[in-house]
DNA sequence: TCATTTAGTTAGCCTAGCTAAGTATATTAT
DNA sequence: ATAATATACTTAGCTAGGCTAACTAAATGA
């Protein structure tokens, strides 16, 4: 019995309101999952985001990074105030406006992205791969979607 | 790990370390979207999910909820504690086993969740909804498989 | 009987999120 | 030119979720 679910469920949503439910639930789950097994790798999820974009968006004002990660300034100054103490990215103010910060990583920062992504999802991507081809397929088509869903548009 | 979200991408993952990649981005940015429109109307994330089981899953001991739940002991106890306080679920001695606690949901909390659920998720659901069927068919196809996932199967 | 295991709680810590209010710089209107 | 307003970010202070370590209480078993 230990790991099994007290609502296991096997069918397809067949409403949308129930698919948006049932969604939610996977996504918290399956974070919550994550995290538990992330410890070896270091930076929280939040600040693991917030470094990837930074990464490979480029430079960045604090308040297009707050907007990609979906989180008030608040949230995004203290996010990247970690960051920036482990020494993973710098602010560089900007010159024609003095009001605006950009942010951008630093090479230590971007390296420990490569290899710790890597290492982070590893589990999900095990647990992936230890799904029928099909199952794992539809996961696959299906992460367009919800990308676009997270996007809003 | 996330980040993707400064760069739109709109090809299904072709990789399996990069379907769990964009898999876990999505699901971050998934529960932010949610988190913040998520109103005065009720409980956080955590406590409804954990109500939900509790609901639909009848009367659990907090160790089984935790496993559910996929958090540590200590969590679990904080969160129903949280629920409790709000009258919405009740703790049951086991009469067998007296260090054992059941919980169950009082009538309240089984109405909370019945409304207050459906509205948490509806701005999920419309923006499930505002997609073309193939792609909300798509993420409907592949619900079944991620939560397979997250139970650990 | 006494040691071990099991279920849950308590204490204490850290991170993530928020709002409200503050500072500094730009912009706009008078 | 200056006053009002808007923008970009920070600070302060709060709620909440997550953890480990250490505890109590009850069951099990040698």
């Amino acid at each position: 019995m230990p790991g099994r679910s007290a609502r296991p469920q096997r069918k397809p949503p067949d409403t949308t309101l129930e698919l948006a439910d049932r969604l939610h639930s996977a996504a918290i789950h399956l974070l919550r999952r994550l995290r538990r097994q992330d410890d070896a790798s270091g930076l929280p999820a939040p600040q693991l985001s917030a470094l990837s974009v930074i990464v490979f968006g480029g430079p960045i004002t604090l308040g297009d990074l707050a907007q990609a990660e979906q989180v008030r300034p608040p949230t995004i100054t203290r996010l990247v105030a970690a960051l920036e103490a482990d020494g993973l990215v710098e602010r560089v103010s900007a010159s024609d406006d003095r009001r605006v910060v950009h942010v951008q990583a630093t090479s230590r920062g971007a390296k420990l992205l490569q290899e710790g992504r890597q290492r982070r999802v590893a589990s999900l991507a095990a647990a992936l791969r230890g799904l029928p081809a099909g199952e794992r397929g539809a996961i696959a088509r299906a992460v367009p979607a919800m990308e676009k869903v997270v996007r809003g548009e």
